[in-house]
DNA sequence: GTTCCGACTTGCACAGTGTTCAAGTGGCTG
DNA sequence: CAGCCACTTGAACACTGTGCAAGTCGGAAC
């Protein structure tokens, strides 16, 4: 039995689990280690990079994600249920986003899931061309909510991770902003009437809104042929 | 004549010139500081942070984007047009991207484009519960290409900014990234027939297809009134 | 025309960051 | 027991955002 030692795993366990709880800036080459219970510089063995780092943890997570078969049921509630689950996985990891914003994200766990995404939509009739287009259109679309949500998330941690004074700065800046939105007459009618926006300004329904409206769109292609490029312009 | 002494403007001004050249991470007060020949943290006296100035800039980047005429032509040109003004922007500032997913952005400049891209969509008919929906699909599918397209961004700029190193990491990061596709085989197709998804994988067309396809999709909910709330669940 | 105030600037300092590197430690193999 | 090799450590460097006391200067008041 060797004496015990950091491995690579252990590392990218905690982490993920720093980055769910303190966001991206939360993580700290040196927390890390205090989680460790080792040098902080003892990391750079087994990995080489902070980015390095966020990088594995972040594809660490893609592996989360189940792998609905393809053929279980009408494609348009495979492709539903697979962007929904990709959804969720950005809401219990915020920082994902900001990474994926910041760096190229590859690795096993994605390409698993990118490739198993793209045989979802060629076993709904998509040509592969097509299929591509339609997954990336998917995907950032989930991506795009995603940032949204990350957003108001990174703002209630710090929420609750600062003292009072920090409640107080995020009701001064809600202020600020109402005081701008009365400015403009349709923020306003929204500001004035909350209830009737309520359930429909949820942030899960309206990804389900957006989400249907797209696969609704994509549906229309199934039937339609891929348009001719454009003649190169010399 | 007062001292030539620094403005806001002149301080959110240099800092859109750094953050366009530099990224989120190269704008760092003191490099600031230099291009405005003045100390660091002369800065803090116009503004209260470095998160407040990035704020600031985004919002300043807002003012660029036009507000077409909500009755010049058909919803979907001038919905179609705004979004791709949005992505735009977008692509111009990548950074607005990061900052876009770190904070909630508010601000003269964001509640005015809000506000008008409520118009154009209440004017093509749709309720205003529907017109936030539908703003906010569209706004998010761009948020999703944007993020994408600046991580690529992020990466060719320290490809430049680096010297041979960098590039050679980049090289061995997508050689890594080959390897791990050509395990799956829908991957590992799309590797080998690079021609054919050429065309179609161009980011400004992947984008211009799902946007379309969206828009199909929310046109379709144009005749279709909104389903009601679920029942309240005790 | 001197004084004085307040808008603005500066330099220093502090705590924290990622990362490098020489020096150390301990288990396994000869 | 010797020696190697996997791994760890602590000190150090250059850098970050930001607070604070001390300065500097233009214009207004007397």
């Amino acid at each position: 039995m060797p004496r015990d030692t950091l491995t690579r795993e252990q590392i990218v366990h905690a982490a993920v689990e720093l980055l769910d709880a303190e966001g991206l800036e939360g993580l700290s080459m040196r927390t890390l280690g205090r989680r460790l219970n080792s040098a902080a510089t003892a990391v750079y063995w087994h990995v080489k990079n902070k980015d390095n780092l966020v990088l594995l943890a972040a594809d660490h997570v893609w592996g989360e994600l189940a792998l609905p078969d393809p053929d279980s049921a009408d494609w348009r509630t495979t492709a539903a249920t697979m962007a929904t689950d990709l959804y969720g996985m950005f809401a219990r990891h915020p920082w994902l986003v900001q990474a994926f914003t910041a760096h190229v994200l590859y690795g096993e766990g994605k390409s698993r899931h990118d490739d198993h995404t793209l045989a979802v939509y060629e076993a709904a009739g998509f040509t592969s061309g097509q299929a591509d287009q339609a997954a990336a259109a998917v995907f950032t679309y989930v991506l795009g909510n995603a940032a949204g949500a990350a957003a108001t998330a990174s703002l209630t941690r710090n929420l609750t991770a600062g003292g009072t004074t920090a409640q107080e700065q995020l009701q001064g800046a809600m202020a600020q902003a109402q005081e701008i939105a009365m400015r403009y007459p349709r923020l306003r009618t929204r500001l004035e009437t909350p209830a009737a926006t309520d359930y429909a300004a949820s942030p899960d329904h309206a990804f389900e809104y957006g989400l249907q409206a797209l696969l609704d769109g994509l549906e229309r292609q199934l039937s339609t042929p891929d348009p001719a490029p454009p003649a190169a312009s010399i």
